[in-house]
DNA sequence: GCCATATACTTGCATATGCAAGCATTATGC
DNA sequence: GCATAATGCTTGCATATGCAAGTATATGGC
């Protein structure tokens, strides 16, 4: 049994590794961007206005707080985020996504569902990536940034 | 049928971002090793004669050759890597686990096997872990780097 | 209302890592 | 055999990122 949790573990954290590193390429060649850039772009195209606060970025990126205010910096200077204060409270700056920050996650987005295709390709029946999906979905349902959605 | 690759996709990817914060914190706390370290010494542990050319690690860890290179140096300080020329191919230089590089990678394990436990814990019944276990199976099947092994 | 604590963010510094260039060695084409 | 290409490794440099400290603001105890 703890070799089942092993097993899985480490396969879990092997094909990750993979995935990403397949998906590095591409964005980087033909978006100009990083794996964690595009996630970036991602969390906040669906969050509620399009917009969070860093340290909320930060937990859902698995980075610390510091690397967010960093990696905001070059894409808020080519016009994909803007800077957004808070009435009630000084402290927080939200990071919102602007229409060019929207298209450009749109056109990396096509990029990721092509890549997501390759992962899977032929071998994989629509009832076992059915399957695995729910799997790894109560490995991240509890958590708030959760990016997957409803099928349709 | 495309937005389920998608989310098959996206959820593993998050799923092993949060499983590698979990084992970052023990493995740095307790052993003074990172992640990719442990994988480094596992790596080795389940090689042929408990080495591997610093290509091949570079493969397998999905890092750049320059970078093995610079992992091994402290931890052959410490004692936990060896260096080994082939006699055949002089550009070679072989990473050896050394007794107590296996060592310190037994001790790790237990770790790794710990939280790989946390993270099924009680929620999964064994025949939930063997389906995903099967699932991420064939997704690193084909690569020679595969950690997981035959159950007992 | 005031002080202690907590929170959000930023910045300095140290470390980690990829890329490209360089070096040594081996393999290949002829 | 020799020139060219390919391979394995290392090093310089630029970038990325975590940690800790610093600043500003907010919250809670009294």
């Amino acid at each position: 049994m703890e070799k089942s949790y092993c097993n899985a573990t480490l396969r879990l954290l092997q094909s990750a590794d993979q995935v990403r590193d397949r998906l590095s390429g591409d964005f980087a060649s033909i978006h100009g961007l990083s794996v964690n850039e595009f996630f970036f772009l991602m969390h906040l195209e669906r969050a509620p206005l399009h917009r969070l606060s860093r340290v909320e970025l930060a937990k859902r990126l698995h980075v610390n707080a510091s690397t967010v205010t960093r990696m905001a910096a070059p894409m808020e200077k080519l016009g994909l985020l803007a800077r957004q204060a808070d009435e009630r409270d000084a402290r927080l700056s939200f990071v919102v996504l602007t229409r060019a920050g929207h298209q450009k996650f749109l056109e990396a987005n096509k990029t990721f569902s092509k890549q997501a295709g390759y992962v899977f390709q032929d071998r994989w029946q629509a009832k076992e990536l059915a399957q695995l999906s729910d799997l790894l979905h109560r490995l991240v349902a509890d958590t708030p940034g959760d990016l997957s959605r409803d099928e349709d």
